[in-house]
RNA sequence: GCUACUGUGGCUCAGUCGGUAGAGCGGCUGAUUCGUAAUCAGCAGGUCGCCGGUUCAAGUCCGGCCAGUAGCUCCA
C-alpha cells in the first residue's frame, strides 16, 4: 500500500505496517530520532498501524510535540516506579507541562524530596530494562472494572465522567498499566535524561474543596547537556528574584507588621516616582485629565456599584460615626461620582479621566508574593467616558499607549480577550454588545488574540495584555475593560445633539496594571541593572584620595543641579573597594577622579558591565548621561 | 485558605550523638592617602521566630502558633 510523506513523496509499505516500519524504510537515523508520528495530522504512537493513503509525518524530539510525548512517557515511568516502591499509593493524573511533567498521587504516608533518590533509581531501572509500551482499548464498563480491580479510585472517577459509549485507551509497560489517551514512546529505554524537580500539594481536579494530593514535578530532555542548561537557566532566574534584589538594592521591604503591604525605601521611591512622572507626562500628551478619589467610602456606594455583592470578601471594612464604610478595592465608583458632579454634553466626550489610585484587597495569605501579589497597590487607572461611535477609536488609543510603554522597556507582549464569567451582572444583550465591540477594535487593529471564555470581570468583558520578560515568563499587566454596568448603576448621562439624555459608554483601563507589580517585573527584567533614567543613583563619583574629595563633591553638586542623581563616595577606602561597592549597587556610571582629573577638569568614566572607558571632559560626560536620562536609553 | 518545606546577629551561612552559640560580609574605632571589583588591626552586636512540653540539661527532640518560600485555588 502507499502512504504520503510530509515532503509529498509517496512511500510503498506493507499492508498494515506501523509508522515505525515506515520510518525504517526512510532511514535508520530517523528510527532512532522518532518518538511519535502524525498520521493525517493526528499525533499517534509510532506502533499504530497505517492505512492505504494515510499521510505520515515522523515526529522527533526536535519538535515540541515530540518532547511532550517523551516527557509524558517519563511521567508514566515515574508512576510505575511509585507503584513499585509505594504499592498502596493511588494515581490521579500525570500530564505534560511547559518545562516537564508532573504526576498527582495520593500517598498513604506523605513522601518528601528525600525519597527522590530512591524513586529516580527505580525509574532508571525501568528505563534500563527498556520495557516495550503497548496500547490497548476497552469499552467503558470493562475499563471501569479494570481500574476498580487495581483500586485506582481516581482513575475510576475519571472514567465515570466519560460518556457511556466511550472507548477507553490504556498503556501497558511491563506489569504496569495506566489509563491514558497517549501517545507514548514505543519503549521506556528511549528516555535519556530526566530529573525529579520538586514536590507540592495540589487539589484533586483543582478544586479547593476536594482532597489535596501530592504533586511530583519532574522534567526530561533529549540530552543531559540540554537538561543542565535548563537548570542553569533556573539558577539565573533565581538570581533575578525581585524579592532578593529588592532587599540587596534597598528598594522595598516586606515586614511581618504589614503582611502584604510593602514598605517602599528611598531607592524604591525614586523608581516608583520616576515611573509615575513618565506616566503623567505620557497621559497629558494623550489628552487625559487626572483626579484623585477617596480611599474610604460608604458601604452604600459599594452596594450601588455592585462591588458589595460581588467583591465583599476581598474588601476591608470599617465603621465611621456608626456608619459602615469600605476601603476601595477598585477606583471606578469614585470616578463615576466625579463624572456625575456636572452635566455633560456630547461635545465634551470622550472624557479620559486618569487616577493613580491606591487600592486595597484582602488576598488570601498564601497568594502573597513579593511585589507581584500584594494587598495594597497603586493602579494607573483611567476611566474613559464616550459616545458609542467612539469605542473603537478610544480602544485603539489605549492600545497605542500600552504598546508605546511596553516597547520602551523592551517587553514583548500578547493579547487575550476574556468573556462573561459565571458570577457577573447585566443582560446577555449588553454582554454580547460589549464583547463584540472589543473584538471589532482588535480586528481593526489586526492584533492577534486568544479568547479566554468566562474570564472577564463581573461588570464586563476585557482585553488583557500579557507581557513577556527577557527570560520568557509572562505577566498580566495592562487591561482594557468595557463596562455597560457602571454607567447604568450610577445613571451617567450626557446631552446629545438631539437635546435628549443618553447614557455614555465607559471603559476602565490600566497600562502598568499595578505599579508595584510592574516594578517587581522591571527588577527581574533588568536583573536590578536599571537603565540610567530609572537608576536610583545614576553616577557615583569616586575620589582616589582626600585631595580629590572637594573636586568630587563639586562634580556631584553640578550633576544634581542638572537634575541628575549623583553621589560621591568620600569614605577613606581604596579605589578598588569603592568600585566594588558601586558595582554591587549596580550604579550605571562611576567617575574615578584623582590628581590628573582635578588638574584637567576631566573625569575617568567606568561604565557598568563594560569597565573603564577612559577620560573625558566633564561637560561631555554630563551631556551623555543627561541624554540617556532624558531619552530613556537602555544600554 | 490548603499541602510541603524553611526560620540561628543588619546580610549570607556553620553548629556533629541534646551539654547553654561561631564565621565572613556589614557597623563602630584606629592606622593606611592608595589609579579601576573588596588594606590591616581592634571592638560591639544573638531570649537561636514565638509559646508550651519532654529532659539533670533543648538552637538541636515533641506539640501549638507566627512568618517566609514553592505549588494548588484565586487574581492587577
Amino acid at each position: 500500500m502507499k502512504i504520503t510523506l510530509k515532503n509529498g513523496d509517496v512511500l510503498e509499505v506493507e499492508e498494515g505496517a506501523s509508522a515505525l516500519a515506515a520510518a525504517q524504510k526512510i532511514s535508520e537515523g530517523l528510527v532512532r530520532a522518532a518518538v511519535a508520528a502524525k498520521v493525517n495530522g493526528t499525533l499517534v504512537d509510532l506502533t499504530s498501524p497505517l492505512k492505504e493513503g494515510d499521510s505520515l509525518e515522523i515526529v522527533t524530539l526536535k519538535e515540541k510535540e515530540g518532547l511532550d510525548v517523551y516527557r509524558h512517557t517519563c511521567a508514566h515511568v515515574l508512576a510505575q516506579a511509585l507503584k513499585t516502591i509505594f504499592p498502596t499509593c493511588k494515581l490521579a493524573i500525570g500530564p505534560v507541562i511547559d518545562n516537564g511533567f508532573y504526576y498527582d498521587v495520593d500517598f498513604k504516608t506523605p513522601i518528601t524530596m528525600e525519597d527522590f533518590d530512591k524513586i529516580e533509581e527505580e525509574m532508571k531501572k525501568i528505563i534500563k530494562s527498556n520495557l516495550p509500551i503497548s496500547r490497548f482499548t476497552l469499552p467503558r464498563n470493562e475499563a471501569l472494572a479494570l481500574m476498580k480491580n487495581y483500586s485506582e479510585d481516581y482513575k475510576v472517577e475519571i472514567i465515570e465522567d466519560l460518556p457511556e459509549d466511550a472507548v477507553i485507551s490504556f498503556y501497558k509497560q511491563g506489569t504496569f498499566t495506566d489509563l491514558c489517551r497517549g501517545p507514548h514512546l514505543p519503549s521506556t529505554g528511549k528516555i535519556k535524561a530526566f530529573k525529579l524537580v520538586s514536590i507540592a500539594g495540589a487539589y484533586w481536579r483543582g478544586d479547593e474543596k476536594k482532597k489535596m494530593l501530592t504533586r511530583i514535578y519532574g522534567t526530561a530532555f533529549a540530552k543531559k547537556e540540554e537538561m543542565d542548561e535548563y537548570f542553569t537557566m533556573l539558577e539565573e532566574a533565581k538570581k533575578r528574584d525581585h524579592t532578593k534584589l529588592g532587599k540587596d538594592l534597598k528598594l522595598f521591604a516586606l515586614l511581618p507588621e504589614g503582611k502584604g503591604f510593602p514598605f517602599f525605601l528611598p531607592n524604591g521611591m525614586i523608581l516608583k516616582n520616576t515611573l509615575i512622572d513618565y506616566w503623567r507626562q505620557l497621559h497629558r500628551r494623550e489628552g487625559y485629565v487626572e483626579v484623585q478619589t477617596p480611599i474610604i467610602m460608604t458601604r452604600t456606594l459599594w452596594e450601588n456599584s455592585g462591588h458589595w455583592d460581588h467583591y465583599k470578601d476581598n474588601m476591608y471594612t470599617t465603621k465611621i460615626d456608626g456608619e459602615d464604610h469600605a476601603v476601595k478595592p477598585m477606583n471606578c465608583p469614585g470616578g463615576m461620582l466625579v463624572y456625575k458632579l456636572s452635566p455633560h454634553s456630547y461635545k465634551d466626550l470622550p472624557i479620559r479621566m486618569g487616577e493613580l489610585g491606591l487600592v486595597h484587597r484582602h488576598e488570601k495569605s498564601g497568594q502573597l508574593h513579593g511585589l507581584m501579589r500584594v494587598r495594597c497597590f497603586t493602579q494607573d487607572d483611567a476611566h474613559i467616558f464616550m459616545l458609542p461611535e467612539q469605542i473603537t477609536q478610544e480602544i485603539k488609543g489605549v492600545v497605542r499607549i500600552i504598546d508605546e510603554v511596553y516597547s520602551l522597556f523592551g517587553f514583548k507582549y500578547h493579547v487575550e480577550l476574556s468573556t462573561r464569567p459565571e458570577d457577573s451582572m447585566g443582560s446577555d444583550e449588553d454582554w454580547e454588545n460589549a464583547t463584540n465591540a472589543l473584538k471589532k477594535a482588535l480586528d481593526e487593529l489586526h492584533l492577534p488574540y486568544v479568547v479566554n471564555e468566562g474570564d472577564g470581570a463581573f461588570y464586563g468583558p476585557k482585553i488583557d495584555f500579557h507581557l513577556e520578560d527577557c527570560i520568557g515568563r509572562t505577566w498580566q499587566c495592562g487591561t482594557i475593560q468595557l463596562d455597560f454596568q457602571m454607567p447604568q448603576r450610577f445613571e451617567l448621562e450626557y446631552v446629545g445633539e438631539d437635546g435628549e439624555k443618553h447614557r455614555p459608554i465607559m471603559i476602565h483601563r490600566v497600562v502598568f496594571g499595578s505599579i508595584e507589580r510592574f516594578i517587581g517585573i522591571l527588577i527581574e527584567h533588568y536583573a536590578g541593572k536599571f537603565p540610567v533614567w530609572l537608576s536610583p543613583v545614576q553616577v557615583k563619583v569616586l575620589p582616589i584620595t582626600d585631595r580629590a574629595a572637594d573636586y568630587a563633591a563639586k562634580l556631584t553638586a553640578e550633576m544634581n543641579a542638572m537634575g541628575l542623581r549623583a553621589e560621591a563616595d568620600l569614605r577613606k577606602e581604596k579605589l578598588g573597594k569603592k568600585i566594588a561597592d558601586a558595582e554591587v549597587e549596580k550604579v550605571p556610571y562611576k567617575l574615578v577622579v584623582g590628581d590628573k582629573e582635578m588638574e584637567n577638569g576631566t573625569v575617568s568614566v567606568r561604565k557598568r558591565g563594560v569597565g573603564d572607558i577612559g577620560a573625558m571632559e566633564r561637560s561631555a560626560f554630563f551631556a551623555l548621561v543627561q541624554k540617556e536620562n532624558d531619552e530613556k536609553i537602555v544600554f
